[in-house]
DNA sequence: AGTCATCTTCATGCATGCAAGACAGTCGAT
DNA sequence: ATCGACTGTCTTGCATGCATGAAGATGACT
């Protein structure tokens, strides 16, 4: 056991998670001499990590001019919420067919604890939660591939989603569409299941065009931006 | 213009590129030095070619064992075709609404194509001619991410489909779910469409897919594979 | 003979070195 | 003063070197 991890994967992985929790901006730049004395490695490793994550659309290298943090606009932002939303979509189809009883049982675990936040917590604990939830139906499509997948869509548009919530009564609405989708889930409709499911996730519900109106450009690229955890940020220019 | 490519990108890109037309057949091990002769550079580029192959699902780099071509049992290749169902649906879906008089046009030349290699051509011409038929589609859903997420996963299923038109019938019956796809995509009938290309792509009916994922398949691959374009094959042993 | 331990060989993972290209700042010209 | 070319500095891209760990071979022991 204990597969002996390399260095670059563990940096990918740091870094990805940098992004995803949205302590790495788009459009900063990610200087490998920085990141190489931060991790305490030579640039070898970081820039395998970067060209990973730059293979799953994290990152942007331009030849020559280094890694930046891939800044979304609008339009990008939408195109990913649309595959999105027939990836979760087919996930909630195939759960609503596969899913064993125990997942079943922990799906309402996690949704009755959704509920509770909802009301209880603030947003910021209901997204955790939240995410839980999704990664239920994730892992209830039985689906290795369609999970991972998934999941990388979800993670590159994270950087994006995190006020989502803090949205007055989109707590509260969320709630009330993951319980429609449960219940479709539980009957094992799987049509209804992935409709719903899409419907949340998708442009159909006003979610996502509230989304839009709110969405505060986590710095849509163009301007300066600092140097993740260092301060020989250099100027960025875009195109 | 003539953003000048880095050799680590056109590494991976002539890497993809043997892998999809079926000269790296999956299970085949990429090894570091060959490559680098082969393409006249050191290893490093090499290096971070895999790395980006492997972060997309290409290849599969077990530390201090080297790079292997991804090979996907049954199981594996089933998942792909359920998430390609649905991405091939979603763009069906929106070229049903958003595609262009222009790429209307299009997309009539090529099927009309498509129909004429049907009965005239053979299996591989028509193949080649498929690929085009369906690129138009992912392009008429004018959503970039959705097109580069389809056509990757369709590369990464591209290995486990070359032979399946040669199935006896397969072609025309290809053809005639071109047909039906065609003719609801000019109707703007998205619904319909986006159906109609989830049952071409997809495993017609669920009961088999469902039947699979619940089996538990044994490993593929575990037999030596010769190195691309290289002698010095070393045994390759999985798990 | 079969099994296990040790040794040898070699590929990988990472560090380092070096040349080319990009950005910034300076200087000169209009 | 603005614009452009030139120069200096710095970062990246790639080559190379070296230590670690894995695969295979050899040999001893049961």
């Amino acid at each position: 056991m204990a597969v002996p991890e390399t260095r670059s994967e563990q940096l990918a992985r740091a870094l990805e998670d940098d992004i995803c929790a949205g302590r790495a901006l788009p459009g900063m730049r990610l200087d490998e001499q920085v990141l190489a004395q931060r991790f305490g490695t030579s640039r070898t490793p970081v820039r395998e990590a970067l060209k990973m994550l730059a293979a799953q659309g994290f990152v942007e290298i331009r030849p020559r001019q280094g890694a930046v943090v891939v800044g979304l606009d609008v339009r990008q932002v939408l195109e990913l919420f649309e595959i999105m939303a027939v990836l979760e979509g087919l996930c909630a189809r195939l759960a609503a067919r596969r899913m064993t009883p125990a997942e079943r049982a922990d799906l309402m675990a996690v949704h009755a604890e959704c509920q509770r936040l909802a009301v209880a917590g603030d947003p910021d604990t209901y997204y955790a939660m939240n995410t839980r939830f999704h990664e239920v139906i994730y892992a209830g499509s039985h689906n290795r591939q369609l999970e991972e997948e998934t999941r990388r869509v979800r993670n590159r548009l994270s950087p994006y989603r995190r006020n989502q919530l803090h949205q007055l009564g989109r707590v509260a609405k969320s709630v009330q569409e993951h319980d429609d989708v449960v219940r479709a889930l539980l009957e094992g409709d799987a049509d209804r299941a992935e409709t719903l499911m899409r419907r949340h996730i998708g442009i159909q519900g006003d979610g996502l065009s509230d989304f839009v109106s709110n969405m505060s450009m986590p710095q849509a690229v163009s301007n300066p931006q600092p140097v993740l955890a260092g301060t020989l940020g250099r100027p960025t220019i875009v195109r």
